[in-house]
DNA sequence: TGTACATCAGTGAACGCGCGTTCACTGATGTAC
DNA sequence: TGTACATCAGTGAACGCGCGTTCACTGATGTAC
């Protein structure tokens, strides 16, 4: 145990105090305008710190990257607790994406840039194929036991991209309704009426 | 005319060296680390050159948008020349956005990101919304022509946001897609499966 | 047709700034004996 | 239980760099008279 007085030497969970502050960072100034030593500032550490943990700012924006991976993963798993019918763990995958889109913008500007990401991050790469596995997994649920003709991949990829896509258009969506004097759209509702005519789709596709 | 005696003193069309070059910029470096004077550099014109036309950053960037817009919107006029039928224009303007985000990633880059640009600037929101208006007038005409039982709106956001979704996350399906050991998507190819499954969605719903 | 002048486009030196990196260092912790 | 030493975590000064901005300037062009 470590006296009360003043800060320790040690920060005692550094790593994770900086992924916050960069987290931070990226929200208020961008990814763009990001900079190791801003960081470092508001975690409250000298700036050369970070080295020790991360190595250089790729190594701490992977990391922010793959939190964002297990976060969302944990995210989901907790939502579709219960949940079996695969429609349905597709509408509320699809909302929990959305909503954690939401909360975390950060991660998110991270988790798809791989210009500014190593890639080949074991980590990473295997966070990453987490979530993917999810989602995977229930589209195969759902063609298997409704006998559709379609092709895992393609179904996979369609509700992914839709999603994805629904989480960056979303203010420039908004602006255009905005724009056309109607309503904005409500996230979770948009996602179950995207899910359902995707679904509805592959069943006609059936018959 | 002016002499063919070495470099005039006056570029001719800066702006639209500048716009090229900044494309350059950043499809080589990426929006994070552009830098006016690089791009200065490029158009082989002194670095303080750019303001006398863009001001400065946000600037140059707006206008790259717009440009994006608008280059994108005639390809798709141009592809849709002689095509009447509303599932067939969905496709094809689909896949004319994937393709031009292919060839232009880096006006792509800059078009949806509003952190980089104005999006104030009249001419930006004027060319974006010109592109929109195309989706979305097609969109209506298939709502109306099928008489389907479905919100313009809702069938827009969800086309836009796949086609969105997919040229992001192109690479990254790629790479799944080795990883399990399948073919690579083909663009074009997905774009049509993805919006005969969604039309056949909304079609099954009006029955 | 000529001249004067305003305006526009581009130059290049100078500045201050925040950045990442390097370096020699110190403080704390764990482990071998 | 104590001591020595290696290792890990963090410091802070110094560096060189590219950046955007400012400034006084020059070269070219257009227009009024």
């Amino acid at each position: 145990m470590t006296a009360l007085d003043a800060r320790p030497y040690h920060h005692g969970d550094l790593p994770n105090a900086l992924r916050r502050a960069a987290a931070e960072v990226i929200g208020e100034r961008g990814l763009g305008n990001f900079s190791l030593r801003e960081v470092a500032r508001r975690a409250g550490v000298s700036h050369t710190a970070p080295a020790h943990h991360f190595g250089d700012m790729e190594g701490l924006l992977t990391s922010l990257a793959t939190e964002g991976f297990t976060t969302l993963t944990e995210a989901m798993e907790q939502a579709l607790a219960g949940i079996d019918e695969p429609v349905e763990r597709l509408v509320v995958m699809g909302q929990t994406y959305v909503e954690f889109a939401s909360t975390h913008p950060a991660h998110c500007d991270v988790m798809f840039r791989d210009d500014v990401v190593d890639e080949d991050n074991a980590e990473l790469a295997g966070a990453g194929m987490c979530a993917f596995e999810m989602l995977d997994s229930t589209v195969r649920a759902l063609i298997e036991s409704e006998g559709l003709d379609a092709d895992v991949d393609v179904v996979t990829s369609l509700c992914w991209a839709t999603m994805q896509g629904l989480v960056v258009l979303a203010p420039k969506l908004d602006h255009v309704c905005e724009a056309h004097g109607r309503a904005k759209f409500a996230g979770p509702e948009l996602v179950r009426q995207f899910t359902e005519i995707t679904v509805a789709g592959l069943r006609a596709r059936r018959r």
